[in-house]
DNA sequence: AATCTGACCGAAAACGTTTTCGGTAAATAT
DNA sequence: ATATTTACCGAAAACGTTTTCGGTCAGATT
């Protein structure tokens, strides 16, 4: 029922508590004899330490918490899990907690896990979050925080990312290798970077590809829903008929387009190809299925425990903190919205 | 940078650590005024108690661990997700650990959480479990601990489930009702026995509605995978071309079911009906979008929760525990796999 | 015989909080 | 004047662990 303490163990063996606590450490100044039988004892009393003794004690607890904008998502989902994971691993357990896009949220959740205790903290920026104060406060208090996914630069803390840009350029590259010439960008709310970093390397690519920009062939989804892809594809192509090939910034939308295609009897991707953005789960379960690109959220998570762990170790050694910047990298699944690729185009500048 | 302290409030005041305790948590032998004046100093330095000299007194912590078979579903982050927002507001933070449908590691992770000395665990079983001692164990061992949607009633607690059976019954009534003559089943590993309910509750609906049952209807998906829906359309429909009916017991299965039709070109709902379960995000979006059966994770883990809630407190205040069992009512969400409700047919029995 | 090593163990303090049990002084009642 | 209450505060123990700093005793050295 109520656990075993040291104390009971040194009375049982007629030894000290402090006896007791080395010989489990494996201290060297105890007798091998004395150490076998003190754990011989713990043993089979099933004697497992108090953490909250070995807390107040060390001021670790051996817990990290992660604090996310919203978790049933399938990428901060498989980030979670890649956190939790490398964890284990280390001994860590992982407390998940959520700011919902909330500026407020994620103050009130981050003071939680500060009064907590925690080890540290691991931070995906709300979107609208635009002030920091509340971030470097904890940081500049000795809280070692990594930031990954939706990040700022204002906050000096290591990093986790996706290079949105060059996954952008890659994808938009991939549409005009296959053949597209009149290629729309659906884009979204601006606030969080990354959306802009699509939209850039969407722009970029065509540059390196002479293909003039036409802002035009710019179209806003504000609520990253299935929808809003739906609703934009009549638009879009009355407005362009000669539309040949449409990035989508995210998943949903680029499925809400493909639905909108078939509805309008557009051939994908004979006539229009489509690329989305994230790799959700269902894109590779339309009909035709959706060409995208992949963030590797487990690898994130990984990532990003990873350095979150390697300052635990420089704070417990009283170094000073990493602040480096990792980069996980992108790739483009070829599905069936997007046409194989065709002989040559003129290479890229 | 390092936290205040009680003992350093005191030392300012001129108080003892009592007295600044008593203060602060409103005891009443204490002067009005040197409470304010206690209040006013401890809000100016920002002092937060430490949680593990508080935990070490009261034995809580205020945490509770979850211990699902796989995060990254959209079925478990909702219940997580439930959850968490209900923990949140009885302030409670939630560590989330996985079991990846192993046996051992489920044991693993119930040890991690134990030695944590976390307040209570919810629990969703692995399919690979089949004894329960290591549950009965650390229930007996005084841990409150809530069992939902995967359960047994082989431990003794309180459990969040939904009725598969029911479920399962309302999902083929549909079918019927909608004109379905031959309609077969897919189902899964026997293992879960949630499976196995829908399985019952498919064939209880057709007893009900005198259609008569036949083996060769049935279909297993050994990995519950969009690809053995897609894979058994075939054989189905080579098997049993008179199907117009098809129930299978999870959405990806059904979504793959969805494509293998439309690539034999069998037109859904018209010749036939596709049914799934658990309402998973993509449902929505298929062409047709799938009728299925709606699990509200949501509200299943916030049931849960208030589940462990009360018996926290029964714990606390030294009284025997809850073992109720709450369910969680489901509905089907009628989308356009299947055709819009007839006239009449006979009412079930 | 006196001194010096090791080898082994324990006392005690510390981490920060909470709560019981008095204790003192002033105010009231006898 | 003495006795009793009331209002306010503090000392101290307790939660269980870890670690420093000695301390004892046997055996080895001078």
């Amino acid at each position: 029922m109520s656990k075993v303490t040291l104390k009971e163990i040194s009375k049982i063996l007629g030894l000290s508590t402090s006896t007791v606590s080395k010989a489990l450490k494996g201290y060297t100044d105890i007798n091998i004899e004395t150490k076998s039988r003190v754990r011989e004892l713990a043993n089979r009393l099933n004697y497992t330490p108090n953490v909250f003794a070995q807390s107040l004690r060390s001021r670790e607890t051996k817990i990290i918490g992660i604090l996310v904008p919203d978790l049933v998502h399938h990428f901060f989902s498989s980030i979670i899990n890649g956190v939790i994971q490398e964890a284990e691993k280390h001994g860590y357990l992982v407390i998940v907690l959520q700011s919902h896009e909330s500026y407020e949220d994620e103050i009130k959740q981050l003071k939680l896990l500060v009064d907590k205790n925690i080890d540290g903290i691991m931070l995906s920026l709300s979107d609208k979050t635009v002030k920091y104060d509340h971030i470097n406060t904890i940081i500049n208090e000795g809280m070692p925080v990594v930031l990954f996914d939706k990040i700022t630069h204002l906050i000096d803390c290591p990093k986790v990312v996706i290079d949105d840009r060059k996954a952008a350029f890659s994808a938009t590259e991939h549409l005009i290798r296959t053949g597209c010439k009149t290629i729309a960008h659906i884009t979204g709310p601006l606030k969080p970077k990354t959306t802009i970093d699509r939209y850039m390397g969407y722009k970029t690519a065509l540059e390196a590809y002479d293909i003039p920009f036409d802002k035009s062939l710019i179209y806003t989804s504000e609520n990253l829903s299935f929808d809003d892809g739906y609703n934009l594809t009549a638009q879009m192509m009355e407005e362009h008929p000669t539309i040949d090939g449409i990035f989508a910034f995210i998943d949903p939308v680029a499925i809400g387009v493909l639905k909108g295609l078939k509805e309008q009897k557009i051939k994908v991707p004979k006539q229009v190809s489509v690329i989305g953005f994230s790799n959700w789960f269902m894109s590779k379960t339309t009909t035709p299925s959706l060409t995208t690109v992949d963030q590797p959220g487990y690898e994130i998570g990984r990532s990003a425990f990873k350095l979150l762990l390697k300052n635990l170790n420089q704070k417990r050694e009283g170094k000073v903190l990493t602040t480096e910047i990792v980069e996980i990298p992108t790739s483009v699944v070829i599905r069936k919205s997007t046409k194989s690729i065709p002989v040559e185009t003129s290479a890229p500048v």
